[in-house]
DNA sequence: CGCAACATTGAAGCTTCTCAATTAAGGTGG
DNA sequence: CCACCTTAATTGAGAAGCTTCAATGTTGCG
């Protein structure tokens, strides 16, 4: 794994465009934060920079901090005593990390291809909500796009067979990527075939050979590794849990 | 099915012991409820039993209510195009249904052997929740611990062979029985193979498979269908996550 | 340019699924 | 209370799909 020490907490001014709990844009779903309430919010935030595969914690370190992603993807990962890895989820601009009730995280957090966060003290954060209830309200919308989004994770795990997963997979980074304004169809993969793999419980060679199946089918194309355009929805998503 | 029309809404005073939303003693965790909060709690809640496998709601049904489960278990599962079921969660006295940003239910909830729950508008709680912080508080406190126990589901369905999944899945049961007040070691199974086989992503045949092979081995003891006596602990969770 | 990490492809082996038959349990009505 | 009928559970054998091991090709970074 590369190691860059390249965490920059040089940069005080939140992103608040990128940041969604102090973001405007999202707030107004419920409503938006007060001037006061964002300037609170940016006084706690510390925005940082993380390299290629990074760690920005690992499994077992205590959980004194809560973060923001404003750029980049995050994986979290949970690996067992067998050796084996299970990536839990990836997490895009605009996610949060940090609900657990644990003292400790349960998972390692790192980057995948370089990431931006606001990170926050979870005790600066508390203090917040109970000061603030929109920002709690805000937190509850978070944890709840949280669990709709694990529950899809558990419905792709759980059903259908090696090619069925990784096509709801490319349909799910899909939908997400439009969610957040970015392009819909060729579908940008951050993560190695290892690292979907491993989200999908597959040999990562049998990832490699679903892709190359799905494309002789004209279901995707693959423009480069990291680059698959799907070609026909339809069929990939009549694929995903049907055939 | 058996479609029992036992629904009783007779019941007005809300069982606020078992209601975790309600109870005092829940909220201890994060300061207690004034009287009031807890009168008002209770003007908006209505009791309700359901009948062996009957249905609160269906996938697709206007997601109006939420739930708080006071006796019993509840089956949440996806039925997909090809037929299948994917169980996405059991759960059991205390915990809450309706976490979800959805207009409509993404899963059907069924009772499994009976079940009775306290029924909440969500328009009525969201009110409340304006008023009252530390209600939504007690709410995002449930919801982390739903997204760990949907983490913990990830990684059962994603890591390991059939026997490793079906003994993770018996600890599981075991250790929540024993956080909300019940016996940990004759583990009490309320659902069928089948329930547990859909919870899994096995076949029904591959978990009953699953039961005697743990037997054989002198893990488990099953003293009956649905009472499992695990006789090792330790072994069963190394097995759970290392062999 | 060269090395190291990532990805693809092939073949053999093994686990799980599917199909099928049998046994056990649970609930209903006589 | 027992017999019956329906549903649930167990067990077996064969087929399918995934994983593992192994080799080769590709990409991207220093």
């Amino acid at each position: 794994m590369t190691k860059m020490a390249s965490t920059k907490s040089a940069s005080f001014a939140l992103d608040a465009s990128r940041c969604l709990i102090c973001s405007a844009k999202a707030l107004n779903m419920c409503g938006s934060l007060e001037p006061e309430e964002l300037s609170r919010l940016s006084q706690i935030a510390r925005c940082e920079s993380f390299g290629n595969g990074e760690a920005l914690f690992h499994e077992g370190d205590p959980a004194k901090t809560v973060y923001n992603i404003t750029d980049g993807a995050i994986r979290l990962s949970t690996s067992l005593k067998n050796g084996r890895r299970q990536v839990v989820g990836f997490l895009f601009t605009g996610d949060f990390i940090g609900f657990s009730d644990r003292e400790s995280f349960p998972w390692t957090g790192e980057a995948v291809r370089g990431a931006k966060v606001c990170r926050f003290s979870r005790a600066d954060l508390a203090r917040i909500t109970t000061e603030f209830p929109k920002v709690e309200h805000r937190l509850l919308e978070m944890a709840t796009a949280d669990i709709a989004s694990a529950q899809d994770h558990i419905v792709m795990l759980g059903q259908g067979s090696a090619a069925e997963k990784v096509s709801a997979f490319l349909l799910a980074l899909s939908r997400k990527s439009a969610k957040r304004g970015g392009i819909e169809n060729p579908v940008h993969l951050p993560m190695t075939r290892e690292d979907i793999a491993d989200y999908l419980g597959l040999a990562f060679e049998t990832v490699s050979r679903c892709f190359t199946r799905l494309e002789n089918e004209g279901l995707i194309a693959i423009e480069s590794t990291r680059v698959v355009r799907i070609k026909d929805f339809e069929a990939l998503a009549d694929f995903s849990d049907d055939e």
